[in-house]
DNA sequence: TCTGCGGCATACTCCCGGTACGGACCTGAC
DNA sequence: GTCAGGTCCGTACCGGGAGTATGCCGCAGA
């Protein structure tokens, strides 16, 4: 923790005082990330130049490759970005209050809305698994939103709501389903109806699977 | 149509006969694409330069430009060509002999086969939205595989073999899952064992949406 | 106040997609 | 047969963008 004062105090030096130059530094590097997020959604990773996205910081390419060891290294610190972003959201409901059942369905209904965000949708979604490689992508998505999935999914079953599927093929499939799906929404021409739609059938799917009776409150 | 015979015989000209010069310009044709669908299968869209592409059909860059606009209209044929095999299967057996549920399972299981194809993975269902853009490659898909998929559903609606859930974003979620999951299944230690998993998944999800009594016969 | 180093800019190199152009060869007309 | 025109393809070049080398400038620690 850094103290200064201005106006002729004395500045007060307590512990390792967190430099000046630090905050400067972090403040780009943070500046080229969200930039780096702006332009690989609107114009995708291949379409976007590093010049682009240092201009738009800013800052001249030596700045990026000075925090950056390349342009890959820069698509996953994006990648990071809107992938926590959306981690949190969907932590805390499924972390939250309510039934595993409850949970799950405010997981659900968030995810869609997560999937939305263009941001999301091209960088983490799209673009991710081929510019990272499938591999490294999918043990990204391990440690975030598809690991909610699959831990609502589990904790489900654990609590005799849902048969006791494969988890993790069925994991991967509801994954896989709600991915694509968001692309459908976001490209319809009505979004809130198609979104409605698909939450629907999704979870007339879960019901399906229920072994208990039967309390769904959707939306 | 051309015809030639050899030893001695007179050659017979029918109609316009094919010149031998068209021949040769569709041989190269086709050396690029398939030289294009194994480098791009093996190192990706943007790993893979137009050299190499050429090179490996023994041609120049001169040539491939002579027959293709550019990168993105070779991919796009390459593109094509692991679509209409994959497509040419699938349509046999959905339009084929059998119930439409038989037809359906059938069908189900040859996706999944197809999805193993490396080509096809990476091609057509990774690397194809991000190169030509969602909405073009949603375009094609609508005419091949995911096409398929949705009027198997269709038709096992008009059947009345499963409820009338809304076509469009459920024939979308099932292509997501099981594109998603062939990924999964393709880079799985066991890919036998997985894939028998994932088909029975859906399968029982498919079983569920049965109005009929169930005679189910799986793989 | 001086030195060291982190933070960044500038100026390049190289690779690759795309273009311009020329040449070889076939084809049809006369 | 020969000449014009067009198809098919090779060669040489251009421009842009990723990555590198290098040096300066100012804050930090002594």
């Amino acid at each position: 923790m850094s103290m200064k004062r201005s106006s002729g105090r004395k500045v007060v030096k307590v512990a390792t005082m967190r430099s000046r130059r630090l905050d400067y530094s972090e403040s780009t590097r943070s500046a080229l990330v969200d930039s780096a997020v702006e332009l690989f959604t609107k114009r995708g990773y291949a379409g976007t130049s590093l010049d682009e996205i240092a201009k738009r910081a800013r800052v001249t390419k030596g700045a990026l490759y000075h925090h950056f060891s390349g342009k890959q290294a820069l698509f996953e610190a994006a990648f990071d970005q809107v992938e926590s972003l959306v981690y949190d959201r969907l932590d805390k409901i499924m972390t939250g209050e309510g039934s595993p059942w409850e949970r799950a369905l405010g997981g659900l209904n968030a995810f869609i809305r997560a999937c939305l965000d263009p941001a999301y949708q091209r960088i983490a979604i799209h673009e991710a698994p081929v510019v990272m490689g499938w591999e490294r992508w999918r043990e990204a998505e391990e440690r975030c939103s598809f690991g909610l999935v699959r831990s609502g999914l589990q904790s489900l079953i654990d609590a005799g709501e849902v048969e006791p599927v494969p988890v993790e093929v069925t994991a991967r499939l509801l994954f896989g389903a709600l991915s694509s799906a968001a692309t459908e929404i976001a490209s319809s021409p009505d979004p809130k109806k198609v979104g409605a739609e698909i939450e629907d059938v999704i979870v007339r799917m879960l019901v399906r699977l229920r072994r208990t009776e039967p309390d769904v409150s959707i939306g």
